[in-house]
DNA sequence: TCAGACCCTGACCGATCGGTCAGACTGAGG
DNA sequence: CCTCAGTCTGACCGATCGGTCAGGGTCTGA
């Protein structure tokens, strides 16, 4: 068999995406990357400017998919907002559980790398679209557990197949989704004080 | 005005906590504390054993709780389980919200440490009795769901007063569980073949 | 045969990390 | 006055981090 020309890039990509997804991407060492390929350090940063670089690479489907949904929403109000926002960040976080999994809690550092520039402002966009462009805390408090929720689902449910995590999902999306243009299902409190 | 007697143990918990809140355990150094409380680094070393410890008693409270919220959950099956894992959960997230961002992102490879040993199985059983005690894939998804969900919004809206937060949570809360009792609102699909 | 692009490496760099240690300072008690 | 416990510190330690660099192999095309 012919030895093919060894991806030397590729596998330090796919180490490096089961590495960061295990122990984060700060917890995770060029060395530890380097010792799996079964190469040098030097050599991961030989195919790789550097340790963000190599993070930016891997992401990058992800982040495409996700610009991609926000160029979706934009324009889109109310329920259809809120039903397009709920299923396009579902299929997204199923299909990209990897991915999330090596975001997960170091979110707020990572995004400051000028490779996130721009992904704290389309999650901005994502969540409020789920709240139904409402201010009503209720609205913008379940927008943020469901997003956050979701991710965390995905991130921690990594070997249920993804035809039995979606709908599920979903299903849990439609449901604690606070209903903006149908009446409120429970009766409105005391506290309507505001607006 | 008697200057009281400087509580240095107090203030670098103090200053730990605020840091830690921002730039989470691993991103903050003994050196950053230290020099926020205006001392060296040696004096926080004197205080507490060491880092690991630091955090411990940071935590110590956040945890108690949580151990007690398991003892009352022990025993209690069906909706009930639900109902008290739900509140109970909503409440002691957005008491310690400081706690939980503390520990945002950095729960796996902090439960490895000594001072944590027993919380994954608890919260495991938080999310059990969240679910109802039921193996289907749908309410297992969203208790976690749930769950992790209301960690990242306590921990993210540090400055919404709790009691704000605490119905909100609560209603979404009692909306999103899987009913197990009563008799699904939504009709069985197609894909009921297991059990 | 030789030049040059490509791939890879060991040795090394400065910075920072958590943690140790001997000793200085201080205030209370005998 | 001396002692001693409590508090605090600068200097230092080994380890590890991300990253640099000069140079060695290897392949290819002129």
């Amino acid at each position: 068999m012919v030895r093919a020309v060894p991806d030397t890039h590729g596998e330090i990509l796919a180490a490096a995406a089961r590495q960061f997804t295990v122990t984060g991407y700060r917890g995770t060492s060029l060395q530890d990357i380097a010792r799996e390929v079964g190469c040098s350090k030097a050599t991961v940063l030989y195919h790789f400017a550097n340790k963000e670089a190599l993070l930016a690479e891997l992401m990058a489907p992800a982040i495409d998919v996700l610009r991609s949904l926000d160029d979706q929403l934009n324009g889109l109000t109310g329920a259809a907002a809120q039903e397009v926002a709920a299923q396009g960040f579902v299929d997204l976080a199923v299909r990209f559980r990897r991915e999330i999994a090596v975001l997960r809690g170091e979110f707020p550092e990572l995004l400051c790398q000028p490779a996130f520039a721009h992904i704290q402002q389309i999650s901005d966009r994502l969540r409020d679209a789920l709240a139904g462009h409402s201010d009503r805390p209720g609205a913008r408090i379940a927008a943020l557990v469901l997003l956050a929720g979701i991710s965390e689902a995905c991130a921690e449910f990594v070997d249920i197949p993804d035809d039995e995590l979606r709908p599920a999902l979903r299903t849990l999306a439609r449901r604690a989704v606070e209903p903006v243009d149908a009446p409120l299902a429970h009766p409105p409190t005391t506290e309507d004080k505001d607006s």
